[in-house]
DNA sequence: AATAATACCTAGTAGCACAAAGTATATAGA
DNA sequence: TCTATATACTTTGTGCTACTAGGTATTATT
């Protein structure tokens, strides 16, 4: 497995989605989130700490997400997790259709 | 068919992507790309001028395109046909594997 | 004792799409 | 004839995005 870095530009946009996926499934604190995504990417969508926790907040400010601090089970260091409000999942789901429209005409366009 | 319409963060990248798999068939003058994007979506991406033509001179510029004027046939203002050079294609294939790399990830997260 | 991993925060930066203005030619409609 | 629209290119300034690079703090590993 060859790891290319990916261009900024090609992840503006695609990384709010992406949390978005993963927090309607189901409440992630924001280094989970970046593991995951590093994860199922296989190591090729690196979201820096400078990128996710700004997405996050921005978020939370426009009412798509919500929070709650949460002490780990055993010791550690407090977690924040988010998860997605019902004004958020409508918000998902518009979002999700113009990345559909995106990816039908790329695929178009790339033959 | 409803029009929606796409967020510019999502069109980051995928516009410069398209413009250069229009390119590397034959040469087009920049009017022409922002119309043939417009119809191979179905008039569902459009591509401002103020977008365009940027796009266009720092590609030039980065040796990835270049330029020649072209009176039209009959009457009318001349264009500017832009085509791809050999660096440019290199520069394409790449950035298209990168585009390939999140449409993969994108596909697994939302299921 | 030192390093890495975990977990969060934030001020400043470069680059992107876009708005909005401009120049100029040709055509169609009132 | 006047006006609007379509064609065709240019440019200045703006808001938003991912990122850089610094910070705090805890826990586990070496």
């Amino acid at each position: 497995m060859i790891t290319i870095e990916i261009r900024k530009e090609l992840k503006s946009g695609v990384i709010e989605l992406a949390i978005l996926a993963l927090l309607v499934r189901r409440e992630m604190y924001g280094y989970e989130l970046s593991q995951k995504i590093l994860d199922l990417s296989s190591g090729q969508i690196e979201v820096k700490e400078g990128t996710l926790y700004p997405i996050l907040y921005r978020l939370e400010e426009r009412g798509i997400i919500t929070s709650r601090w949460q002490a780990p089970l055993g010791r550690g260091k407090p977690r924040k997790y988010y998860y997605v409000t019902g004004k958020g999942r409508q918000y998902f789901a518009g979002y999700r259709k113009e990345w559909n429209v995106v990816v039908e005409f790329m695929c178009k366009i790339l033959e």
